[in-house]
DNA sequence: AATGAATGAGTATTCATTCAT
DNA sequence: CATGAATGAATACTCATTCAT
């Protein structure tokens, strides 16, 4: 590996692990600095404003999340088995990178400008399935953008209320019952 | 009624404006003040803070928002029914009220502090619906929180993609295709 | 006793309590109505400024602490016996009478103009004793004022470190020993 | 030596000398900032709050009182003559460093908070030359804190009376009178 | 006399951004 | 590239005083 030639990764480093704790608002430059072990002005060298540097991030996480999804989706071939896959990665995610997660959406539904929300890629790769799955007959004839937005709806709420603790239910019943609930939704 | 004598809703009305349009932490008491064309130590004589303000402000709004929903939930008696003119009434609202609805459904994601936020009647409402609907063996035996939690987030996150102008379906035929799919979610 | 045709007096009452709580700058008009159970105007119907209120109230207090002094030296002749007196007036005023003896302290000091100061009852019935003692020939030849001075300085400190608790010696010992100590500031 | 590169020094000496003037409460941190020539926030780049600020400037002063005092003991070697140096450096102080002096003993009295003036340097100093001549045989047993409380008394409230115009005997009479006093206080 | 809502200048503190070194 | 001191506009909040009723 290369040595660091520059200081920008570390202030995404920082920047990052410090909006996932704070959000975007409540992390200043000055926190990014002393957690990244540079200057306030070194940041400026590198990103334009601090709000580019969180709308780069949220990229880069779109990105990450992205990518976690599609490991999902490798082994499955029907758009039914495609769909449960989603529903199981979102979850999976949601658990395991809690902090991506809790920064995606907060600045998701918040604190980027409007141009950057819908660079949302699992939105995209829902609809995609939706489509194939319309292709094949299998899923209902119906606008995607009103069939994702009712399955996301789904998948975010219950995760909403999941972290803030008001189900008590076990966690893979939830996750089971959601999937069912998604298919319900598309078939026929 | 002698004509008022406080400027206190002069406040409240300036704040709701701005909370709705630049949200909570993106207004402040300057703006407020000078909406309301009042001073600013004004704010304080009926406020004892900002936030406590952006409070009283959301939960005149819930309750708002609750009277306009048991409007709709007046004529109708079957669980589904209720359901249906819950439904119904939510996108109403969001039709109707639009300032004060993303007011309202900013300020529950982000903005309050949580205690504000469990007082959102509208999820209470719903979940006596879903009692009523199990008790009358109509809806399926499922934990109503997690219920609850899906229904709710299909019907936000619809109207959310519809604000922001990406479904390309008629209203009337997404709050058809929604009250559709709640049923769906609560049927055995 | 007669009705209160105003309520000046309920101001009063109110501000010394506060003063003697909270300093002067500590206390505002808001605390003082609120206290006299009165609107904050009325205040300004009695005295012409928050000033001038506790420039008042202070004369009034250092009146009250006079007369207790007073009651000290009531039964006694030599002008030692009267030192005496004095000095034990003012450890038991300063112990019976905790806050009025603070207020009167700090209002003394550095919140009050100039040309109250001049008021200090006490010194002057100090400088009285001394002058006393002097004309019958059993105290030193020596300006009042400094003597006054060196003798109220022993007196007020060591009561300020009595209050602080960095005196491990008994009430009544320290004013014995200050009592000894002001004695031979004065005998030839 | 290097220019000073910061303007940390600017600070502290407008910060002083309003301190003097006008009180820790009476100055403002804009006060500050414009006797400095320099922007309000340069002054959080240095102190973390104006407390703080009025802390370090009290600790700064107490050492430069405590290192002046010490000046005046260095070539005396008795007890008596200690004590006497300490009583001639404390008025000397209180003459030449007029500003200082005033701003240490209003911020001892009533301006800083309790752990702070615990700092206060030249009572320990006192306590030791009483010890010292208590174990030499040649001053009283008595608790160093209240013989220590006794004498500064004296000094102090003999400078605050000279300093206010109220004393009308000549500067090194009163010094040798207190002097002379203060041996009373401690000799057999 | 009494009210109390309104005022508005003032407070300490924060923070994204700039720029001389 | 990197620094970090300096900036200055902005922030929420305070409070003695005024004045229409």
């Amino acid at each position: 590996m290369a040595r660091p030639i520059s200081k920008k990764s570390e202030v995404t480093d920082a920047a990052l692990a410090l909006f996932m704790k704070k959000g975007i608002k409540g992390t200043t430059t000055r926190d990014i600095a002393l957690r990244a072990g540079i200057a306030e002005g070194t940041i400026y060298r590198h990103f334009e404003s601090k709000a580019k540097l969180a709308e780069i991030i949220f990229e880069q996480n779109i990105d990450f999340f992205w990518k976690f999804l599609k490991g999902y989706l490798k082994n499955v071939k029907t758009p039914e088995e495609m769909l449960g896959a989603f529903v199981h990665g979102y979850f999976e995610f949601s658990r395991r990178e809690q902090k991506r997660y809790s920064y995606l959406s907060a600045a998701h539904q918040t604190e980027l400008k409007k141009h950057s929300r819908d660079k949302m890629k699992p939105m995209q790769m829902l609809k995609k399935i939706l489509r194939l799955g319309q292709k094949q007959g299998r899923f209902r004839e119906l606008d995607t953008s009103l069939t994702g937005a009712m399955i996301m709806g789904t998948i975010i709420q219950t995760i909403f209320y999941l972290k803030t603790g008001r189900i008590a239910v076990k966690y893979h019943e939830v996750t089971e019952e959601v999937m069912q609930t998604c298919l319900k939704i598309v078939q026929k």
